[in-house]
DNA sequence: TATATTTGCGAGCTATCACTCGCATTGTCT
DNA sequence: AGACAATGCGAGTGATAGCTCGCAAATATA
């Protein structure tokens, strides 16, 4: 429990056994924190879980908060390789149809594992180590930012910075807000739902003169 | 730290000296949370802060969980009024120019107490005693309802509910992000974000035939 | 004033947590 | 095979957390 001091990382992993040790944990973390919740989730749960000894865990992870941004991460990366290859397959598509298929993409994703991602948004404390997780997220802003400049003549705002920093924001609470409090949503509801959320965007970013 | 059985209320405080008590004890966990954070904010400590021991803290709250939770429902009440007033003021104005004052309203009342608030966003689990206060953002939920009934005739969207949560899920997010992220933002940014959140608000809400 | 009730106290109990360390096992290299 | 390094182990340690309980002080009631 007394934890006062930050922590530096540990060794990292060379040889296959190791490596396989380490995905074990992460996978025992995201089992762990969806099925007894943060505050519960101790490490000798998680390394128990994982079939490794707590020893093991300490050998790779400094504390139970590396622990967590290490699975945070990885769960980040999926979801920015997903964002890119969306982006990707929408390149030469005309703005309103691009903008449906993200917002489509983007509730797919966050409905690979929506309980992991609910614990994520409502009991990780986003603070010391999980704070430098969330310059991932600047990736996401950035890879967002530049979808938008190719599109630039299309688009009537501003400031692309503030639009960007606006959409991101916006499509994301709103995604995990549906996904979580409608995790059984039918088809047509989610497709409402992107309908609205494209209005919402298309709106902004293609406002008409009025 | 064994907590494993969900835990009912105490007695509520009658005299006035216990009501002092309560109250002391909620500002000194306001106090002791956005000091040292959720997870170190222990009971013992609070109680310390309040000036009150820890035997008087658990006749009044059977855990520190219902202790955060009658703080957060204290504080939301107190965001609910301002929200209402909001409406009130603004309820002879046009549409755009009232959006308009609502995100202003927003974001000046979530600039009240911004570490409190950000560590509510990031640090309070949102589980247990804590989900049920979320109810309680139903009544915004209501409130905001009930406002877009009135301009019905002014909006087009297809469904008031959908269009009603999406609206509140957005403007609070971004409300949230602009003021944790920028708490020091001079007066033209500010002005700048919430021009940009109203026209998002607007363009959803009066959308023009393309 | 005498009695009953409400409120306040805080040392201390138990449970649990994060984390260590000495040793055993497995793998690598020559 | 032999030597050295990498990895795995898990009982045990110290610290701290949440929470209780017996008693004292303050307040209400008669």
């Amino acid at each position: 429990m007394a934890r006062a001091v930050p922590t530096n990382p540990r060794k990292s992993a060379s040889q296959k056994r190791s490596q396989v040790t380490v995905e074990a944990l992460l996978d025992a973390t995201a089992r762990v924190l969806t099925k007894v919740g943060y505050d519960r989730a101790s490490t000798n749960r998680i390394a128990a879980t994982a079939g490794v000894s707590v020893g093991s865990l300490y050998q790779y992870f400094p504390n139970k908060e590396a622990l967590v941004a290490a699975l945070v991460a990885r769960h980040n990366r999926e979801m920015l390789a997903l964002l890119s290859d969306a982006l990707k397959e929408v390149a030469s598509l005309d703005l309103a149809t691009a903008i449906a298929k993200l917002v489509r993409a983007a509730v797919d994703a966050h409905r690979v594992d929506p309980a992991l991602h609910r614990v994520f948004d409502e009991q990780v404390p986003r603070m010391g180590q999980l704070a430098k997780i969330e310059a991932l997220q600047g990736e996401t802003y950035r890879l967002v930012k530049s979808y938008l400049e190719k599109r630039r003549n299309e688009i009537s705002v501003r400031d692309l910075d503030s639009a960007t920093s606006i959409l991101v924001t916006t499509v994301e609470a709103l995604t995990h807000q549906f996904v979580i409090h409608r995790p059984e949503a039918p088809d047509r509801d989610r497709d409402r739902f992107i309908d609205e959320v494209t209005r919402l965007v298309v709106g902004y970013l293609m406002p008409v003169r009025r």
